[in-house]
DNA sequence: GCCGTTTTCGGCCCGACTGTTTTCAGTCG
């Protein structure tokens, strides 16, 4: 039984009493003993299974008798009571965008739809939208809903394939038959989502190594398994393939399976007009080629250098002019994580984040940055617990205390007080100028009013960061990856926009947001907007998304000059125009 | 179901949007 176990439990109760239509105080009430479980700095587990939980603000009687009973026993009978109420298949209705509790129990009582399936079959028919409360335009937002997850449900986020895909590269690396190992795919290409991890393994003895990646316990389902390649399915669905070739296999192998199919394409065109074929294990002479005998590459750069192209960085293989350039010497040189000096964007508790200030900024020393940029919630995001002007003015005041004890201690680490402050539906912001000026930047995003009109929402947003006291834009198009679709919005518009105005724009690393998507980075950069990579930080550990965040900036061929946030600290002070702390 | 210098009941975070409705319920952030 552990910490998630029982947040998870409170948290479903809370689904199942929805579903019955409970006093939502009641419901509220389990939702928060969730968070307190998950966020309680301490041993929780061990408290509850010793039934000494008194005093955690948040988990009265109730909750401490239940946490105590599940802690101990691996069971909760009140809980089991209320799921035998309902079927298990019930709850994949609430992945539906736009489904309920409410719409969810009458869809369940009056049509006995219980799946993603018959919901989709009694909005076909008609039925659903007979049903009061319901009517054709809900049906057929439904049915969108339902594509959408349909297309989606087997993708997953980059951010979140990080844990197992080092988990299984290790345990790979650890095989003393394993010469070289790489995650090839559109993960390596960090594309924002993929469908499954491919990896590559070099070895002289297949068979032992494909036995031990199918029989590691995190191997769900065994899907195919073979001399040379194996698929597996891990406990979250996610499908793994491996493929097992020769040393000599592995440069031609690794390049083959990273791809992009367009960029090999590409690729093997280039060879073709060479006298050779390129093949997923070597370059071999055409039938009847002139041409001399091909090497065997060791690595994917003596490929690309037989090819006479410069070595690609395998986030740009997407054929999107980066063959070109590596033909005329012309590709960047890529930004580095290494070459983060600071960030931005980033939440306390102060709003909806789950770690003071001093613990985030402990936090980025740590990692070794020079400067941590905070930005909470404005007011008017009540439901992010947002700041208010006389509490943001206080946290104005907590981090010039926080600067002056570094600077005391003679660290050069410093905290930048900023704002995410709410573009309003009317592109002014959620605080008056004056309030503004006193931050030493400003990040404006869009957090309400998502359906407007293109026109108005690009409107708004220009509005926005023609406001002289914004720094930066935040997750310009509000996506949430596999999620939520971007608003309706010009993006090359706002980039223009930005260009004039001298905003930055953030590349957002949280991994389900990505935003603004590697796709519109070039034509940035082309019209002079700077990056900033920042985390959207709600815990220390999502710092960490800056590794994810620097993979997709160079996928959007940024470098080291079109990124903000690798300036020294000193650096940083003059571009925001704030004065340095002796 | 939780909380309390308001102390054992009464309030609990607020507003926008959408679609179904004739004044509001449900969902979302």
């Amino acid at each position: 039984m552990t910490r998630e176990d029982l947040a998870e439990t409170l948290e479903e109760i809370a689904l199942l009493l929805e579903l019955k239509g409970e006093n939502p105080f009641k419901i509220r009430a389990y939702r928060t003993g969730a968070e307190t479980v998950r966020q309680y700095s301490g041993d929780i587990v061990s408290r509850a299974k010793e039934g000494d939980l008194k005093g955690i603000k948040g988990i009265g009687d109730a909750l401490q008798q239940k946490l105590h009973e599940l802690a101990s026993t691996g069971k909760l009978e009140y809980y089991e009571k209320l799921k035998s109420d309902f079927p298990d298949s019930l709850f994949e209705l609430f992945k539906i965008q736009g489904l309920g509790p409410k719409k969810v129990k009458a869809v369940y009582e009056s049509l006995g739809v219980d799946s993603i399936a018959k919901l989709k079959e009694a909005c076909e028919s008609g039925k659903l939208a007979e049903l009061s409360g319901f009517g054709k335009k809900t049906a057929e937002k439904i049915l969108e809903a339902i594509e959408f997850r349909e297309q989606n449900a087997d993708r997953f986020r980059l951010g979140d394939v990080e844990v197992p895909v080092r988990q299984i590269l290790d345990s790979l690396k650890g095989h003393p038959d394993c010469l070289r190992v790489e995650a090839a795919g559109s993960y390596r290409r960090a594309k924002e989502t993929v469908h499954d991890i491919d990896f590559l393994v070099a070895t002289g003895n297949p068979e032992d190594v494909i036995e031990s990646f199918v029989s590691e316990p995190w191997v769900d389902k065994v899907i195919a398994k073979g001399a040379t390649k194996a698929s597996i399915y891990l406990d979250n669905g996610l499908q793994c393939d491996l493929r097992a070739v020769k040393n000599e296999e592995f440069a031609c192998a690794l390049a083959y399976f990273t791809g992009s199919k367009e960029h090999n394409v590409v690729m093997r065109g280039r060879a073709n007009e060479r006298g050779y074929t390129l093949n997923e294990y070597r370059l071999a002479l055409k039938d009847g080629s002139k041409a001399e005998e091909p090497p065997v590459f060791e690595t994917e750069q003596q490929l690309y250098e037989f090819l006479e192209l410069d070595f690609v960085p395998p986030e740009l293989r997407e054929n999107t002019g980066e063959v070109e350039a590596a033909e005329s010497g012309d590709l960047p040189r890529l930004i580095e994580l290494e070459n983060l000096r600071g960030t931005f964007h980033n939440h306390t508790v102060a709003s909806d984040g789950q770690n003071t200030l001093r613990e985030m900024a402990d936090a980025a020393i740590d990692l070794g940055l020079q400067y941590l940029g905070i930005a909470d919630h404005s007011k008017s995001s009540f439901q992010a617990n947002g700041l208010d002007e006389k509490r943001l003015r206080e946290q104005i005041q907590e981090i010039a205390d926080l600067n002056a004890e570094f600077a005391e201690n003679g660290d050069k680490f410093r905290i930048f007080a900023g704002n995410e402050v709410d573009i309003l539906k009317d592109g002014t912001l959620d605080f008056d100028d004056d309030l503004l000026e006193e931050l030493d930047y400003v990040v404006a995003s869009v957090h309400n009013a998502m359906t407007l009109s293109e026109a108005d929402m690009t409107e708004r947003i220009i509005k926005a960061v023609s406001h002289p006291s914004v720094t930066m834009l935040g997750h310009l198009t509000g996506r949430l990856l596999l999620r939520r679709e971007p608003y309706a919005v010009d993006v090359p518009a706002i980039i223009e926009a930005c260009a004039e105005t001298e905003t930055v724009i953030e590349l957002n690393c949280n991994p389900w947001r990505l935003d603004m998507d590697w796709r519109w980075w070039k034509y940035a950069v082309e019209k002079g907007v700077k990056c900033s990579i920042n985390p959207d930080a709600h815990k220390t550990e999502h710092l960490d998304f800056l590794a994810v965040g620097a993979r997709v900036a160079r996928k959007g061929w940024l470098t080291r000059g079109d990124v903000i946030n690798t300036m020294a600290l000193g650096e940083m002070e003059n571009f925001l125009g704030v004065k340095a702390i002796s």
